[in-house]
DNA sequence: CCCAAGACCTGGCGGC
DNA sequence: TGCCGCCAGGTCTTGG
């Protein structure tokens, strides 16, 4: 499911809604996502008031009384705010009940999202740590880039969609930047010029802005917190639209898998580089 | 160190 | 209808 923008659209969502709140009770229904979750999880959290939510890349983090909780929602994760009254769903993993009868209800049909407590500096987490720039801010620059992509034959591609290097940049949105770029997917990031890191960064910055904008992407199941699907699939030019023709030269677009993953470009639009 | 492939899960879809 | 293989928004681990 989520992307940048999606977290983004989640985080924004909860934010305004349940900043200050006190944490009441903690269920977990499943006891397992990516990693196992902690057992004690109810007797750490309850009675600490929810200070903030940040994102970090794909992670969303709520800063508590004594440490905090950093969540990821892997491929097909939601959190919603609920009535503490809604009946459950299929996948309702875990719910943090608030003082106000309202509730954040995880779920995530393929588990492959986390919940994890930590009482130090979130930041300096092991998950979190080893984090790329953030691709909205000032940092994420076509010099940053340019260094990154000298001597790696990985796919540009795969060099952007790497958390290493920069957060964020998931299937959807690196494959409709290099639409934008014009540059083939598949090209090996050492022959990717200095300009053209210029552009990625710029269409990259736009793609997701945009997205945000619109609420993020919603492709199967992904919902803000207050239940609203994004609208940016409506806009996408070549993520998940091979065989379709190019909404620029009309050629037929094509797939190919780079580092397992589906990558649709045109043949035409994006030429094949070195 | 770099990179590709496999692993983790469930559900939905198209094809037979 | 029913079963089967394939595919899906992520990212950590393994092994060459």
């Amino acid at each position: 499911m989520p992307e940048l923008p999606e977290v983004e659209t989640t985080r924004r969502g909860l934010c305004a809604r349940i900043e200050k709140n006190v944490i009441e009770s903690v269920v977990l229904r499943h006891h397992t996502l990516r990693y196992k979750l902690q057992e004690n999880l109810h007797d750490i959290l309850k009675q600490q008031t929810i200070h903030t939510i940040i994102r970090r890349g794909k992670y969303l983090i709520f800063t508590l009384d004594t440490g905090a909780l950093i969540i990821h929602l892997g491929m097909s994760g939601t959190l919603r705010l609920l009535p503490t009254s809604t009946p459950l769903k299929t996948h309702d993993h875990v719910d943090i009940n608030l003082s106000t009868q309202h509730t954040l209800r995880y779920n995530d049909p393929r588990r492959f999202g986390c919940i994890i407590w930590t009482p130090n500096s979130p930041l300096s987490h092991q998950l979190i740590q080893v984090l790329g720039v953030e691709p909205l801010e000032d940092s994420f620059t076509a010099d940053y880039l340019f260094k990154q992509t000298t001597k790696r034959r990985m796919p540009i591609k795969s060099l952007l969609m790497d958390s290493h290097v920069v957060v964020g940049v998931g299937n959807i949105y690196a494959t409709e930047a290099l639409f934008l770029s014009r540059i083939d997917p598949r090209t090996e990031a050492r022959y990717i010029t200095h300009q053209q890191c210029q552009l990625l960064i710029k269409t990259i910055k736009s793609v997701l802005l945009e997205a945000i904008n619109q609420g993020g992407t919603t492709l199967k199941d992904f919902v803000a917190s207050d239940g609203k699907p994004g609208y940016f699939s409506q806009q996408l030019h070549v993520y998940g639209r091979k065989g379709l023709p190019c909404t620029n030269c009309q050629s037929t677009l094509v797939n190919t898998v780079l580092g397992g993953r589906a990558s649709v470009f045109c043949p035409v639009c994006q030429p094949e580089m070195p």
